[in-house]
DNA sequence: GTCTATAGGAGGATAGAC
DNA sequence: GTCTATCCTCCTATAGAC
């Protein structure tokens, strides 16, 4: 009896689990698609297959769907962080992750925030979940930084949080969409583009 | 008699085309502040101190108002292009009118497009204004980048359509507005780093 | 927790007087 | 061409039955 009970409730907990994480998926792509503010709960809706009324018993607004999918998100990228390898140059660790990121974008999977301030932004800010996240993240790949500074990998003329910044900046960046509209590059040739202006630079090289 | 009205109808088309500007202007701002699906119609009419039916007289959509001050930014573009020496190394033209760019960005005057596909896109496809003046940037910029990389100044490896998109995504960089709100450096300081990062990479270089 | 139905409000666009 | 007042659609969010 007891064991039953134990049974249905976790049961209906993975099914609970389970739907949320559709939603989640449908809001990814969505984010991704057509950005926060053209995202409409009904589509969320239509595309999980549910009443919009079920979507606002598990998320209490749209900006907490939101970001659900990019809490989701950072889990994701601290996962995968913990896959590179310790003992490698820190600069191919970065590189890595610039890479991943990247890639997420071309494949449609990668949310995009608002960029100007607003409600969104408000909710991030406030969500523990969210900020932890994003600490973590900031926290790992500053480290790498540092160390490939001071290795001369990266430049150390560059403030640490500038090159921070432009690592992020590339899982947002509108190169790649354009790239990909041209329609002259595969995905790994636009990667690969990106990745040589963001560590090589425009300007030629001698080394 | 018709000295007077030729004066009369002067006078009031000056009127019209300064009230135009203003509110192009306003549009410019409201733009580059929050961003085209956040603005709303009845704040740029309160911004230009006009009724909102007014602003319809002048404009018939909200993506035509939009649309105005896109083409009013790019013949700001034509013109400062055409203020650069003919003489000079290409890679320093282009240089500068990616400092410029970021400046108009950071001091707030830098409309920003939804990155998404929208009814604005569509609404600036169909603009043979906005198209001639995209086609006449990116024809002037495409001419320095092919010299520079003719001259060794820009990687000739990278395809020019790249080294353009690239360009042209330093106008709407997010890296900016983060550097800017830690407020740890001046705009001419974050000019400078971005600058160095979009050109020089962010691997260290010996050259 | 899922649904149907609807409240509530924001915002784009217009009617009609002057 | 400017105004006030209003329309109408779309969208977030909720009420209430099952």
């Amino acid at each position: 009896m007891v064991t039953q009970n134990v049974i249905k409730v976790s049961f209906k907990e993975q099914m609970l689990q389970a739907r949320e994480e559709a939603i989640i998926r449908s809001v990814n792509r969505l984010l991704a698609e057509k950005g926060f503010e053209a995202m409409t709960v009904d589509e969320v809706a239509a595309d999980v297959g549910i009443a919009k009324a079920s979507l606002y018993k598990h998320f209490p607004s749209k900006e907490d769907l939101a970001c659900a999918a990019m809490v989701s998100m950072m889990r994701r990228a601290q996962t995968f962080l913990q896959t590179l390898p310790l003992d490698a140059p820190p600069v191919a660790n970065l590189r890595a992750v610039v890479a991943w990121t990247m890639g997420l974008k071309l494949a449609g999977e990668m949310p995009s925030l608002p960029s100007h301030n607003s409600s969104l932004r408000t909710t991030l800010m406030a969500s523990k979940d969210y900020m932890d996240g994003l600490m973590d993240v900031s926290d790992r790949l500053g480290a790498w930084i540092e160390e490939a500074q001071a290795q001369g990998a990266i430049n150390p003329q560059l403030p640490a949080i500038a090159v921070l910044y432009t690592l992020f900046a590339r899982a947002c960046d509108p190169v790649l969409e354009f790239l990909k509209m041209g329609d002259l590059y595969t995905d790994e040739e636009i990667i690969s583009l990106v990745m040589s202006t963001c560590f090589d630079g425009l300007s030629a090289r001698s080394n």
